[in-house]
DNA sequence: TTACTACTTTATAATGATTCTAAAAAGGTG
DNA sequence: CACCTTTTTAGAATCATTATAAAGTAGTAA
């Protein structure tokens, strides 16, 4: 398995669960946004049991704290995880209730002028909201 | 009173609670960033008696509806508001788990050259998280 | 003023995402 | 295998937010 490696390197003993996780979620084309929901519901479809709704909480915040999911900032009920942990940014669509991905190259460069003392900038996030 | 006039052109009537929520939010110097939570302790600060926490909610939501009031896209428990509805970007202090303004001026131009056909751009935020 | 209607407030219950708990299971190492 | 630590798990707890439905209030027109 590859993902044996990865998870190890990060100090994540590679547990059933955690392998089959990580399959749902990297053993993709494309990239995609979900809610743990979401996520859920795509294990049950994938495996033919389940994998207690706790451990996915703690599968995927331990993949985001380790930089394998990012967490996408938008005000909804739900959170909603990034499996491209890319340099990115998103397009909300209101009336879809709908992410779409911003390549970096949609985007021109960002300039932050302003700085705080003692921070540094971890991450720069940029939300476009769509309308009709 | 300032405000009644300010709501009645919204099409929302000026009731008493309405008119002490708004002197809460708006008769203040600067501008802030506000939860509910944090809403309602200045309520009750500020006023002898209560507001319903219902009634906060409602008029929360009203307000912003009628733009005197924006959300803040962040991942939080729970939701952000802002009273300063000028076209402006934030910075998150993860740490301190603080907003801070970044003023228009603080932000370089911000474009975006992705179209999707039948959506128009209403608004674009930044989140600009700070680090130690 | 009064009567009427629609809107608003309110306490409380319901919802639902997320986190907590503590016991059972599994991984890693000698 | 034996041991210890980490992980999983079901279920309970938490907590922000929304829904409900009854009582109160604003606006209006006679």
């Amino acid at each position: 398995m590859k993902y044996i490696e990865k998870l190890r390197k990060s100090g994540l003993r590679p547990t059933k669960q955690r392998l089959q996780i990580c399959e749902v979620l990297f053993d993709t084309e494309r990239t995609f946004h979900f809610t743990i929901n979401d996520l859920v519901k795509k294990i049950n479809e994938k495996l033919n049991h389940k994998i207690s709704l706790a451990t996915v909480y703690n599968t995927v915040h331990a993949f985001e704290k380790k930089g394998y999911l990012k967490q996408i900032p938008i005000n909804s009920n739900q959170t909603y995880f990034d499996t491209n942990i890319s340099d990115h940014h998103h397009f909300y669509d209101l009336k879809e209730e709908k992410l779409i991905d911003l390549e970096n190259s949609d985007v021109g460069p960002i300039n932050i002028f302003k700085k705080i003392d003692g921070k540094k900038i971890k991450s720069v996030e940029v939300l476009v909201k769509l309308e009709d």
